[in-house]
DNA sequence: TTTTAAATTGCAACCGATTGCATAATTTTA
DNA sequence: TAAAATTATGCAATCGGTTGCAATTTAAAA
């Protein structure tokens, strides 16, 4: 069997306290120089590791973040976690992830492995039908900090990173009027989730500000599952009038019908504009190209991230910022160009 | 500040000792009945959580499984950590995912940072341009299992998962000969990964197979970048005589190749049929629907992660499997049938 | 009722790193 | 040269759960 090196050992082979080891291992300020160097040189030859356990045990501190997402398929999750990584990477601190696949009980159960791991802090997206808060009670008790982002409750305690839904939501159904559709449709889901909330209360605007009247046939609430994103666009190439315009929620639900309604005969976006949300991939593998919000991911992880970071470093580790936005855009490409080139 | 409660305390609350505390608490079989009811209930009600640090530190154990990926981005990684996910969280095993973004440094980096972190076992796909496995050696040293999967280095120590790439990719290939394509194409990645080159060599044997002479103008191998992969269906658009069949070696590039073709006219399949590798969400979103090779993500998570398991639960760790195929199967849609429905 | 066996529980030494405080060594100042 | 101030190192307790072995209690057998 193979036996670990500890501190002892070393402290043994140079002659001197564990203690001192310890200290001069963490380049600590009272330690000697030259006694640095022979410490982390015979620490190198004797293959040395420290040990984690033991360290956070003393410590009362696990160093581990945890992040919980509903999915891990989609381009804007991996984006996202791809921004925390960056940023915790750096202040060297771990990374454990649990995705809820949209179900509340497993995003409880995820918060209560979390917390029986002692994170330091969380970071959040909710599930989709996530109906309180409760689970997340322990932490706040505790003071460790949680960050939310994307999917937020926005009375809640903890700190909100977020896009202005309701800003894309208006710009997009603006400018599916402006390439002049009349009978826009938007597919959504869960009205309970901001997201969704937002971007709704700006098409509604927007179709307002057109003086568009709303029409509740043309809203479709769904789960987001491929099949029921499948059978809405089905439904829609048989509405009589046809629509002349989706507001899609996600890049995959209008990808889908555009595929589904391109089988139909109906031609994008000639007789439908199609706007889609996040600017995934998929986007641009679609034929025509999607109109989409951009939005962020990478940066929406290092903000969450950071804030997370910095309310750790500071002693008491409240914080004072409730909630963050971050900028999107439209972007605009042929799926919604009814008028040609903008 | 919040007190966390300890085995002591509830020791103290009981009149018992802190050994009986731990013991009554994992369920040990010395202790009375009654005992054990009296401590979890009292547990229970103080609201204690055990020290995972403390614990692991005793037992020199993490109960923890490192999972090594070259990306997040893809519908077959995230399905193999489902798999795993699937079979850890049953074993009360934790995880945590380290990915290199295919590169072989960050891959370095990550293996360190697991053996720092003390996981009990390792289960890792290759990045890209890994050169060596000398990062695994710290693990093979000490007994850690490590299963690869999908990319692995045939002879190397530890169990590989794998499908049969070369059957893959001689059916792959034998398919869109017998669709009566004479000049197939093979768009792959790196041949040092075995992936790759397992399916050139079904690629070749199935032209041999077909009496087709192999020219390595129609060999095109890349980085899998989304970029270098629209640069090569440009190519292929500019060819002459132009191919009039695609295998790629992964959805996206084919799904890319498929977008770019049809922008200069060309007509999938009739002109060119296109087979991809992976079986994505994106094939069936692309237009003609794309036929590929079913790759069982979830299956081989499951797969490896319960191997590894149980080669931990063996007391010597050690483990006679040196490598399993699974089964992988091609998926016959629109974008490869020149000849109507099969 | 005494002896033996079985069932429970406790003692105390770990696991390895950290850190407040004391001590020793060295340098500076008086 | 003695006293004061720095600088460097060590002592020993601590974090909380685990486990081999001993001790005690209870039940079964003689």
């Amino acid at each position: 069997m193979y036996k670990e090196i500890t501190i002892y050992d070393l402290a043994r082979e140079l002659d001197l306290s564990a203690a001192t080891i310890s200290r001069a291992l963490k380049d600590h300020p009272a330690i000697n120089k030259h006694t640095k160097k022979r410490v982390v040189e015979k620490a190198e030859e004797m293959g040395y590791r420290s040990n984690n356990f033991a360290s956070n045990l003393r410590k009362q501190k696990s160093h581990t973040i945890g992040v919980m997402v509903h999915e891990l398929n989609s381009n804007f999750i991996t984006s996202v976690l791809a921004g925390i990584e960056k940023v915790t990477t750096i202040a060297n601190y771990d990374l454990i992830i649990g995705h809820s696949s949209e179900l509340f009980e497993k995003e409880v159960a995820n918060a209560n492995n979390f917390f029986h791991k002692r994170v330091d802090g969380l970071i959040a997206a909710l599930a989709f039908n996530t109906e309180n808060l409760d689970h997340f009670e322990p932490f706040f008790e505790r003071n460790i900090p949680v960050v939310f982002f994307d999917r937020v409750e926005e009375d809640s305690k903890g700190t909100k990173v977020t896009i202005d839904n309701f800003k894309a939501g208006y710009e997009a159904t603006q400018h599916l009027a402006e390439q002049g559709c009349k009978r826009i449709v938007h597919i959504t889901s869960n009205l309970r989730r901001n997201v969704y909330a937002q971007r709704y209360k700006g098409y509604l605007a927007a179709l307002k500000h057109n003086k568009l009247r709303f029409n509740e046939k043309l809203l479709f609430i769904n789960d987001l599952k491929k099949e029921s994103c499948i059978a809405i666009a089905h439904q829609i190439a048989e509405m009589k009038p046809l629509p002349d315009g989706i507001f899609a929620t996600n890049d995959l639900i209008a990808a889908l019908c555009i595929q589904v309604l391109k089988e139909k005969g109906i031609r994008i976006p000639q007789d439908i504009a199609v706007v889609g949300f996040n600017n995934d991939t998929i986007g641009i593998i679609i034929e025509p190209k999607l109109t989409t919000i951009n939005y962020p991911g990478i940066d929406i992880g290092e903000v969450a991230a950071t804030h997370l970071i910095n309310q750790l470093n500071r002693a008491n580790g409240s914080s004072n910022t409730n909630s963050i936005v971050l900028k999107s855009a439209l972007i605009i490409r042929a799926s919604s160009l009814k008028k040609g080139k903008a």
